[in-house]
DNA sequence: AAAAACATGGAACATTTGTTTGCATTCTTC
DNA sequence: GAAGAATGCAAACAAATGTTCCATGTTTTT
């Protein structure tokens, strides 16, 4: 009965707008971009679109459309695994990421950048960023961010969690390299689980 | 000299707002938030900040603070590789994903489904999304999304791109599988090179 | 064809918000 | 310790913007 695709025009312009300038557009800014007359009537349609769900408004608030649907999620980049270094600090934030949310939910995720040939077989490459979501523990036959302390070696690998015989083992993805029982297995510290990954061809 | 953890303060908190919230903060907002008795004194800082280059704003524009370095690009997701069906329409738009310029940058990107163990090698996985920058010409050893007709397949694949003795040569990365040289050379299209990936684990 | 519902515009109004100015207070510097 | 700079505040102002009301034309329903 209305006009969609007018109300269509008017979603895809506010989409527009906020990608282009980092903040929405003011109901006169609708107005201008799809000529449009009145500002009651831009009003109007940003109504619609609240109504039917596409959008969100906050009341009263200037510049405050937000098309929903395309939520973001803010995670930081904490450092390099492997490289022997405690990751949990923020002041080892390398800055933000922004990620959608439609593929990596979750509180309190958080980047890693791999290095190291270990978990080549499971497709995590070196210099790949790995999507880590924090918790202590991890399931059997899942991928893990850990850290143990060893006379060798010291610091956060990723490799695949496993518990045989009541040990704590970490599997490396690669043919060539061998498990690891970490010898203080009290040590042992689940840093989070990988749950996605991020790559960019040079 | 000036009372920079401050000013990290008010940086932190338009970040934090605009994330909660989708659009950015108002001067007054800052106020309450920070507990600064005078719009003047927040309206400082954020020209404080600007000048610093931490963030942009649009003058007499309300809600216009923008936090730099972290912008984003939106791309459609436009479908399956492999899946047989030309993808270059708008009309397969499964959507759009918000994803980090800082990695992937370009004009004319787009994502897609990956089906198929064909890249594995490369570390291409079957149900990872690639992202695709859309040109027509590729260069020896790319990775490239093409197209080409040929009796038995038709659509689109993911694949190693080579030119050799002047005939196109599409490069699976998988050692169980052939070279594939298309018959009717005239036919293959590229249709941009791939320049990342992104994948989450279930 | 009349009545009702709808779509849009014009204009005014009310808030929200950005911006300016001047003053008090604190901190620097000499 | 005084001059000067830097900082923060209060208050007012101006502009941007959201919101409402009503009129007019258009479409749909009866």
């Amino acid at each position: 009965m209305i006009k969609q695709d007018r109300l269509m025009d008017v979603l895809d312009y506010i989409r527009r707008y906020n990608d282009e300038n980092g903040f929405p557009p003011s109901v006169r800014d609708v107005c201008a971009a799809l000529d449009i007359k009145s500002t009651a009537t831009a009003y109007d349609y940003i109504n619609r679109l609240r109504e039917q769900g596409y959008l969100n408004k906050a009341e009263k608030k200037n510049r405050s459309v937000v098309v929903r649907g395309n939520s973001s999620v803010r995670v930081p980049l904490l450092g390099v695994v492997n490289a022997g270094q405690p990751i949990l600090a923020v002041e080892n934030n390398e800055g933000y990421y922004t990620l959608p949310e439609a593929e990596f939910k979750g509180d309190d995720l958080f980047l890693l950048r791999v290095h190291g040939e270990s978990m080549i077989d499971a497709g995590i490459f070196d210099g790949d960023k790995i999507i880590v979501k924090r918790q202590p523990t991890a399931e059997n036959g899942e991928i893990v961010v850990a850290m143990f302390d060893d006379g060798t070696m010291d610091g956060a690998t990723v490799k695949r969690f496993y518990k045989k015989d009541g040990k704590v083992v970490l599997h490396p993805e690669n043919t060539s390299m061998d498990d690891i029982v970490p010898q203080n297995q009290e040590s042992v510290r689940i840093l989070g689980k990988v749950i996605g990954l991020m790559r960019s061809f040079r």
